[in-house]
RNA sequence: GGGUUGGUGGUCUAGUCUGGUUAUGACACCUCCUUGACAUGGAGGAGGCCGGCAGUUCAAAUCUGCCCCAACCCA
């Protein structure tokens, strides 16, 4: 697609230059990407709300930025057509929607690329100057992905974009700290971080995962140095000899009685020979290998724990980039790794190690780089959260989630927060600190609002003088932002959020906007980003950013796999769209429940294209069979009547659906009866009513509504079939003649006999079954035919569309002969009523042994009980009781002894002649 | 290791929160049919007892417990 694309404009292909009409069959490929170029060009989806706007009218949603350097995956395409349903679902209902668009290019993907491209190092420039040529490289991939997004039709409002890496959001930024710095909500602080000594920055927690490798379990013997146990030594199992020279103490388990002896003891460190303290903690697993461990600085967040509570002293032996410091004596200068085995083999050496074996374990690896993490004490900013967490909860409680199951998961990960937020990176590039400090008492001098945004490297501090000491040197922050801090502010940077200096306080362009009504995201990510969305937002703005949030499942392969490149079962976009109309990609995309992973399947959609030529042809057989815009006739006979009562019922259902993102569910339910209740029953009915001024109101009534429910889903066919038929097109102004831009449908009150329509539909597909059965052609005449049932006003009907030479609709029951065949129990009833009896009265029932009192027979025809209504007796004896007439149905067994042969439906009995 | 979610005919799935006894639809399969748009259409048929076990109940796909399997999140 991506290299079709361009050249399509050229074709000169004739149905793209024609007039939407009816004309032939559908073609999709020339339809598409001529609706998707002219709503862009005549901004039909543009966002043209005022900040006094009522927010209530006002749609908005808040889409995560995607990176835009990669290529468009299965992701994008299903992410952002989810969000497009809901917009345009929105703009029909409800107005103004904004579906605006960010791309996400600040971030080592881009800074990577752009050294590529460039064949440069960001070292070499100023950091400004770095991202200006970012941006300068991603322009190219920004303008390549918008072509494709333009691609999938969706109504993404393209005046409306913005880019992570512009100014703009570097001031939103940085505002954004600043604005939490004056509110207490940040600290710098010396404190253990986790580490990544591939990318020489702290990381926060969430940045770290697990990793399944394979390590070795070292045993290895300490001596004791004190003289207080008959023991010389004792046993420890590491899987990080390394870290010997970094052991600042030995812990055992209060409860561990074998080793009770070594506590209050020291130990010496074998090669290194420091002496350090055996000391009591309950933290110690006594589980693992000898019960004894040591405690280093730092191995795990179990030495940090240790470290705080036994105010142990620091020993660093690893430094930034996993390299041996000169406390490791000897092996100053190896990697972790190369130490790791010189120090086993001279602990074998020296007689110190006991005992090694193979193991697996889980590593704490950094997500990106896929580096094992250390802990190093170093100097950062912190974002307090821990201190919130309550109200953090409420913020997440006060959001509708969709599916609502994802609440549960912010909840464990707001109750799981065990470390503050740490929002420095010790990168060159990304958003700088706007942070100064005075290099005499290291007082923080931040940034003047005004002046946002600022590199300290490059800008000077706002003052000459620190204002604590007096001292007029500074030091300028080096570190950046980690992006999440950025990522986080997107409704920020949607809704213009920034700092008045008249006022004095934080404005938003769009107040209107905020907050959100709808937040997007896939399921993978919510922790990193949804997440911190709600807590950052909610800091500046005191009220959750979103009303509401969906998060939607992935796209898996055919057979259910996660796809992935290794695999090589991942599936492009492009190669989709290349072989299937956007419009039947979506009608896949709205098959799932939101929040639910489902497999790409090829059969949805050929399915959704087998609908789209649906449509096409039915639109076609309306527009020959009524004139465009019939008047509505004083009285609707009885067949149309009950078409346009079923179609408000679907409007009012799929209103609501819509409305809660149940998009398979309205999906469904459109497609069955679009299909079924208008393609197969009523179209076929009207062909015999041409012209019948009833029929063609209902048809076309019908019609337009079918469009307009199924523009959300379909929004190409359903314009294109529009503004054939319907559109008034004078004005030549797309933004008002477009299906799109139309208000969606309200049920009109439309009354009907919908049993009666129910029961004449049941007695037509008897009459086509019966011509199946008997191999006749549907057309075929039937000569006679005779309904017992409530088919009031649709006999005529059911003559015309079965060829029914001469109908009769019968006052009384046909002679038959009946017998009962069963008795159904309404358990509902019977159960709670005859609680264990229950299974008695079943059993006299099939062994026959009950008895049914008709004596006082309630039934009489003025009832209009329909012949397939089980007759009801009064009573109904079984296992000594009296069963009252509405705990019980008599199914019949009926035999027609008249001429002819009989059919029963559910709610009829039909008498062929 | 902890948590979350799911396991329904060949495939994908509805129904599970609010228990009621013939379990929904689509695709695939089989049979038949050119109805004034659509044979890329229409009519009909076969196919599951709802992951396993136990329990609660008159009644369980639906509630409870345990187990198995899968995915995801967290550690």
């Amino acid at each position: 697609m991506s290299t079709d694309a361009p050249e399509q404009a050229d074709d000169g292909d004739a149905a793209r230059d024609q007039e939407p009409s009816l004309e032939g069959g559908y073609d999709p490929e020339a339809v598409e990407s001529r609706w998707q170029d002219r709503w862009v060009d005549e901004g039909v989806y543009a966002y043209d709300g005022d900040p006094d706007q009522d927010p209530n009218t006002t749609y908005a949603i808040d889409t995560p930025p995607p990176t835009v350097s990669g290529s468009l995956h299965m992701g994008h395409l299903y992410g952002s057509t989810l969000q497009d349903f809901a917009a345009r679902f929105q703009r029909m209902h409800d107005g103004d929607v904004l579906f605006p668009f960010g791309y996400d290019d600040n971030g080592i993907a881009s800074e990577r690329l752009t050294e590529q491209e460039l064949d440069i190092r960001h070292q070499d420039y100023e950091r400004r100057e770095f991202q200006e040529r970012c941006r300068e490289v991603c322009t190219e991939y920004e303008a390549e992905f918008t072509d494709k997004m333009q691609n999938l039709g969706t109504s993404i409002d393209w005046d409306n974009t913005y880019k992570t890496i512009e100014p703009r959001v570097q001031r939103i930024s940085q505002l954004s700290f600043l604005d939490l710095y004056e509110k207490g909500r940040e600290y710098r602080k010396k404190a253990p971080a986790i580490w990544c000594p591939e990318c020489e920055t702290a990381i926060s927690q969430v940045e770290m995962e697990d990793d399944e490798r394979g390590s070795h379990f070292n045993d290895i013997a300490f001596e004791i140095a004190s003289e207080g146990t008959d023991r010389d030594e004792f046993v420890i199992s590491t899987t990080r000899p390394e870290l010997i020279p970094a052991c600042v103490s030995v812990f055992v388990h209060p409860d561990d009685e074998d080793n009770q002896d070594l506590v209050g003891e020291t130990a010496r460190i074998p090669i290194f020979g420091h002496e350090v303290p055996i000391i009591e903690d309950d933290r110690v697993d006594m589980e693992k290998g000898s019960g004894v461990v040591m405690c280093c600085t730092f191995g795990d967040q179990n030495d940090i724990e240790w470290y705080q509570a036994h105010d142990l002293p620091l020993r660093v032996a690893i430094d930034e980039s996993a390299t041996m410091t000169d406390l490791a004596g000897d092996y100053e200068g190896m990697s972790t790794v190369e130490a790791r085995e010189a120090i086993v083999e001279d602990l074998e050496d020296e007689g110190y190690l006991r005992d090694r074996w193979e193991i697996s374990h889980a590593v704490q690896v950094h997500e990106r780089c896929d580096t094992a993490v250390e802990y190093r004490v170093s100097k950062q900013w912190y974002v307090e959260i821990l201190d919130h967490k309550d109200e953090y909860l409420e913020a997440g409680r006060e959001m509708d989630w969709y599916p609502e199951k994802m609440f549960t998961r912010y909840r464990h990960w707001i109750e799981g927060l065990e470390w503050d937020w740490l929002i420095s990176r010790q990168r060159d590039s990304g958003i700088p600190f706007p942070v100064w400090y005075c290099e005499a008492c290291d007082n923080e001098i931040m940034a003047e609002k005004g002046d946002l945004p600022v590199d300290p490297l490059s800008d000077e501090p706002p003052v000459d003088v620190c204002p604590e000491c007096g001292h007029d040197e500074f030091e300028p922050e080096e570190d950046v932002f980690d992006t999440w801090a950025t990522s986080s502010l997107t409704p920020l940077i949607n809704a213009g959020w920034d700092w008045d200096e008249a006022s004095e306080a934080f404005t938003m362009d769009k107040p209107e906007l905020y907050p959100f009504d709808l937040r997007p995201q896939g399921h993978d990510i919510i922790s990193f980003w949804l997440f911190h969305t709600i807590v950052k937002c909610y800091e500046h703005t005191s009220e959750v950013p979103f009303d509401a949030t969906l998060i939607n499942g992935h796209v898996l392969d055919e057979n259910r796999e996660k796809m992935s490149k290794s695999r090589g079962n991942v599936v492009a976009p492009d190669e989709v769209l290349a072989e299937y109309p956007v419009d039947a990609v979506r009608f896949w995309a709205a098959s799932a429940a939101v929040g639910d992973d489902f497999p790409y399947q090829e059969k949805d959609l050929r399915a959704g294209e087998k609908l789209l030529r649906k449509l096409w042809n039915a639109s076609k057989l309306v527009d020959t069979l009524a004139p465009a815009d019939p008047e509505e006739p004083d009285d609707l006979e009885a067949i149309d009547r009950w078409l346009l009562a079923e179609l408000d019922d679907a409007v009012a259902e799929l209103t609501d659906q819509l409305a809660e993102y149940e998009f398979a569910k309205a999906r469904d339910r459109l497609r069955t009866f679009f299909w079924n209740t208008f393609c197969d029953d009523y179209l076929e009915i009207a062909k015999g009513r041409e012209d019948n001024p009833s029929t063609q109101y209902a048809l076309r009534t019908a019609h337009r509504t079918f469009l307009e429910l199924w523009a959300p889903f379909l929004p190409h066919v359903t314009e294109e079939i529009w503004q054939a038929v319907y559109a008034d097109d004078s004005t030549g102004d797309l933004e008002t003649s477009s299906i799109h831009t139309r208000d969606w449908p309200d049920p009109q009150g439309y009354d009907a006999d919908l049993e009666a329509g129910e029961t004449a539909m049941e007695v037509i597909s008897a009459l086509r079954r019966y011509k199946s059965e008997n191999q006749l052609p549907l057309n075929a005449d039937l000569e006679s035919v005779a309904v017992y049932g409530a088919v009031d006003g649709f006999a005529d009907a059911i003559q015309n569309v079965m060829h029914v030479e001469e109908l009769t609709v019968l006052e009384d029951q046909p002679e038959i002969t009946t017998e009962v065949a069963a008795i159904d129990l309404d358990y509902s009833q019977v159960g709670p009523q005859y609680g264990e009896k229950v299974g008695e009265i079943d059993a006299g029932i099939e062994s026959g042994e009950y008895e049914i009192d008709e004596d006082r027979e309630a039934r009489s025809a003025s009832e209009g009980s329909s012949g397939d209504e089980p007759r009801e007796g009064n009573v109904l004896r079984v296992a000594g009781e009296e069963l009252e007439d509405d705990l019980f149905e008599v199914e019949l067994e009926r035999t027609y002894s008249g001429a002819g042969e009989m059919i029963e439906t559910e709610t009829a009995v039909v008498i062929l002649e």
